[in-house]
DNA sequence: CCGGATCCGTTTCGATACTG
DNA sequence: CAGTATCGAAACGGATCCGG
């Protein structure tokens, strides 16, 4: 597994020790807007994650206490993967990324409702996912 | 020069696929929050990127759009580089990663002051940053 | 089956030296 | 000053293998 090593002092450099790869805030997106819990879920994603890769960024992810593990079913071997309080904390982060990417991005049309819910009342929003991990159908295709 | 290729129709890959990596944020924090604008200045922050990623980096956000080439000086040479509209845009995401870090690395204290004035009015400290480029102390750790 | 671990070829990174 | 060139090291990606 991957030791990730501090460059510097500055408060952004914690996430960016932790974030800086192309796997790890797909996996949060994951967890935390697609309710998947199980190995096989984040596996089947579009993106198409490496077995080796998938295992290595879910157990840093567990290491710095995003996400933690749970035997769901103990003897059928079937585990499954919760987000933490710290972990639930980086919504918003991934909320403004998808913001921005939704604007700028050629590809994508903005979500609109989702735009105009968080200019309503951006912390109701972030309860809500908070809470439903995703349940909303439009947080979905984030 | 790295060419990123989109792995999903999935919006926030569009951010990840520019942003997946450990230096790309950190030159947009460099630009946006510490007022650098030249290379050599790039080069001088303490995570000590190495010459050709920089270049790397600063030709892939110049193409996606985020920062553009003048000629300040053109007989000296010169050149800076100049956040754009887009790139501006990225300043929430900064911000809500950094206020992440703030609260959860073990390494370094929340900046309460930012935290207060985001918390009173947000939009207000994205304007102030947008039009000053970091000229207040306390953005210039972050 | 499920959740990985191992192996191995390819890509990217990072440090230093060098150049227009 | 602003980058290239080079090369060893690290990370990635795919396929396959293994223990429960």
């Amino acid at each position: 597994m991957r030791e990730p090593q501090r460059r510097s002092d500055c408060p952004i450099s914690y996430a960016l020790d932790l974030f800086g790869d192309k796997w790890s805030l797909l996996v949060m997106r994951d967890i935390l807007f697609r309710e998947k819990a199980h190995y096989r879920e984040f596996l089947a994603s579009e993106e198409r994650i490496a077995t080796n890769i998938l295992a290595d960024r879910l157990s840093r992810l567990e290491a710095a206490g995003l996400i933690s593990k749970t035997d769901e079913e103990p003897r059928s071997g079937k585990q499954a993967y919760v987000v933490t309080r710290k972990g639930q904390d980086l919504i918003p982060v991934l909320l403004e990324m998808m913001l921005w990417s939704a604007r700028y991005d050629p590809h994508t049309g903005a979500p609109a409702v989702l735009i105009a819910e968080l200019k309503k009342d951006r912390a109701k929003v972030v309860r809500g996912i908070r809470r439903a991990g995703g349940v909303e159908p439009f947080l979905r295709t984030l």
